[in-house]
DNA sequence: ATACCTCCCTGTGGGC
DNA sequence: TGCCCACAGGGAGGTA
């Protein structure tokens, strides 16, 4: 499920719910989620500490604790984060559970934990976590995104699925934003002109601005993303059939009518 | 630099 | 009905 939409909308939940409340209490219920730190610590750094002004980045989420430590959070394919309150049922894939002022529960909740949680001890562990990372899809600029398409030889879908040369960008997105560009996926990015480099970066703003309104990519008949799990799917642009491919070991859904 | 493979997990749907 | 497989909106690590 989660990309940058997603995310983006696992931030307002914990701003709105969590902001400047207190831990009453940290409840693993699944210690195969948590990474590089064990239940134990985890209570003990978070449980009496306030939660801080999240912060996200690409599909990371970051979320001060107290004055030190950070949860770093990570939502995989299926992972989210939901709001609930104590004497909600919980879910069998409910794996943390924060228990905050008010009766209020923050729960990390994820099939297939494919990722999982983290504790930065402080600024710069966050920093070296986020150091991998390329600039957040919403926050990179038309000339930089321009010159990171210009440097690269492979496939235009790959550069943007690549998280250390842009962040946020999943799956469904890209399809999308390069449906939207009339750009085909297995074009090489520095084989794009001008025009269609731009027509990319436009493609991803509006995409992304769309789908961060609905927090996710929304499953519109209108969009390419609306179609691709149809028996036989067709452009809902053109009526031609879909093409489908791998690119980078991922499902890879176009139109060989417009997109060129 | 890049593409491909495997692995990490769980669940679902299709084919037999 | 059961079994087996492919596949899935994620990413890391190793290889050629």
């Amino acid at each position: 499920m989660p990309e940058l939409p997603d995310v983006e909308g696992f931030r307002e939940v914990l701003d709105s719910c969590g902001r400047g409340r207190r831990v009453r209490r940290v409840e693993v219920r699944d210690a195969g989620v948590l990474r590089g730190v064990g239940a134990r610590r985890l209570r003990r750094e978070v449980e009496g500490r306030r939660l801080g002004r999240p912060h996200r980045h690409g599909k990371l989420l970051v979320t001060p604790v107290g004055d030190g430590p950070a949860l770093v959070w990570h939502f995989g394919m299926t992972g989210e984060l939901v709001a609930a309150s104590i004497g909600d049922p919980l879910d069998r894939h409910d794996r943390v559970v924060l228990t905050l002022d008010g009766e209020r529960q923050l729960r990390y909740r994820d099939q297939r934990k494919l990722q999982g949680v983290r504790l930065a001890d402080g600024p710069d562990a966050v920093e070296h976590l986020l150091a991998g990372l390329g600039p957040d899809a919403l926050g990179i600029g038309r000339g930089d995104f321009v010159a990171l398409l210009a440097g690269r030889r492979g496939a235009v879908k790959g550069l943007l699925m690549d998280q250390s040369a842009v962040a946020g960008l999943g799956n469904l997105l890209c399809d999308e934003i390069l449906w939207r560009a009339r750009v085909v996926p297995g074009r090489p990015a520095r084989d794009l002109d001008e025009a269609e480099a731009r027509r990319v970066f436009a493609a991803m703003r509006r995409v992304l601005a769309t789908s961060c309104r609905a927090a996710r990519v929304p499953p519109r008949r209108s969009w390419l993303t609306g179609h691709r799990d149809d028996s036989e799917p067709v452009c809902p642009r053109c009526g031609t059939p879909l093409h489908s491919c791998r690119i980078n070991g991922r499902r890879t859904v176009w139109c060989p009518a417009c997109q060129h």
